[in-house]
DNA sequence: AGATATTCGTTATGTTATAACATGTCAAGT
DNA sequence: ACTTGACATGTTATAACATAACGAATATCT
């Protein structure tokens, strides 16, 4: 039910190349294109491995001189999010490189106020909810946004 | 399990008047102080009684000759926030009167694409969900966004 | 009344996001 | 190879959302 390392340490070196293939895979089957901006967002997000702005995105884009205007860095998180590749988290008006994008899923995320670190979880409750609302009032679901800010294990323990 | 009126049509008025009622016994009670401009913002949410922005909420104060300056418009809706007078929704950078400001909840909106109506309910799922991710991770849950966008039932019928 | 805390008015600016249109690139079909 | 059409990028300008900072006014408490 739960999937992802969460906040624990681990190698984000793999993290990257290993995402980075099965971004391209993904978009070759679906005939989308991984031009070298994309590509580029997508390794910084992932690298990264925490949710950034599309400001701060920019900011690399401008270092690496592949560009230096918003609307690029916008595009570019735009399609990586249509594509399941990078989610966008409405409460921190930022982006994060997707965990699984292999499945289709409803992301949801824990963000820890004090290290600013966000998780992303999956759990079936809240695709199950989606069917409860629907069922409960005529109202078709279409997309959810399940963000929880609180506390990450590590922080808890330093307060 | 489902409490608000939803997309249905009811009166408004009696909506109005009777939040603000709440609103004011709730604040004496708290010793928080229902202001002018306070109590006209909480107003405005209650007769709309569908998301505003806060730029909205600005432009009906600037008619009244109450306000005209973005900080006095976020400051009303910051103190009806903490208040649970009001709820911002993340998704659309917006603010909507609370349905039923008497009991602590988790909100949860469902936001029709369509007609751009914004229904409040409330669904014990939404809290066991808080639990069980406290359970599983250990991450220590203190606030949750839940958000679902889709189709109201009325837009349903005409698409 | 005087001390304290809260709210409000105002200036200025910071942050996030997109409309609109020009230009460039690539791939498919001929 | 050439044209066409779709997609991607570059660029300007501005829209939309939000807050820091500080002084003046007002309410509350003793």
């Amino acid at each position: 039910m739960v999937n992802s390392a969460a906040f624990a340490k681990h190698d984000h070196t793999k993290c990257v190349a290993q995402g980075l293939k099965t971004a391209s895979s993904l978009c070759d089957a679906r005939r989308a294109r991984m031009t070298p901006i994309r590509r580029r967002v997508l390794e910084i997000l992932l690298a990264e491995h925490k949710a950034m702005g599309a400001y701060d995105v920019l900011e690399r884009l401008r270092r690496d001189g592949l560009a230096d205007k918003p609307p690029v860095a916008y595009r570019a998180l735009n399609f990586l999010v249509d594509q399941g590749l990078v989610h966008r988290v409405e409460k921190l008006n930022a982006y994060v490189a997707c965990d699984n994008p292999q499945a289709q899923h409803q992301p949801m995320f824990l963000i820890c106020d004090t290290c600013q670190h966000v998780a992303e979880r999956q759990n079936n409750l809240v695709e199950d909810l989606g069917t409860v609302i629907d069922a409960e009032s005529g109202f078709q679901v279409q997309k959810m946004v399940f963000e929880a800010q609180g506390l990450c294990p590590s922080c808890q323990r330093v307060e």
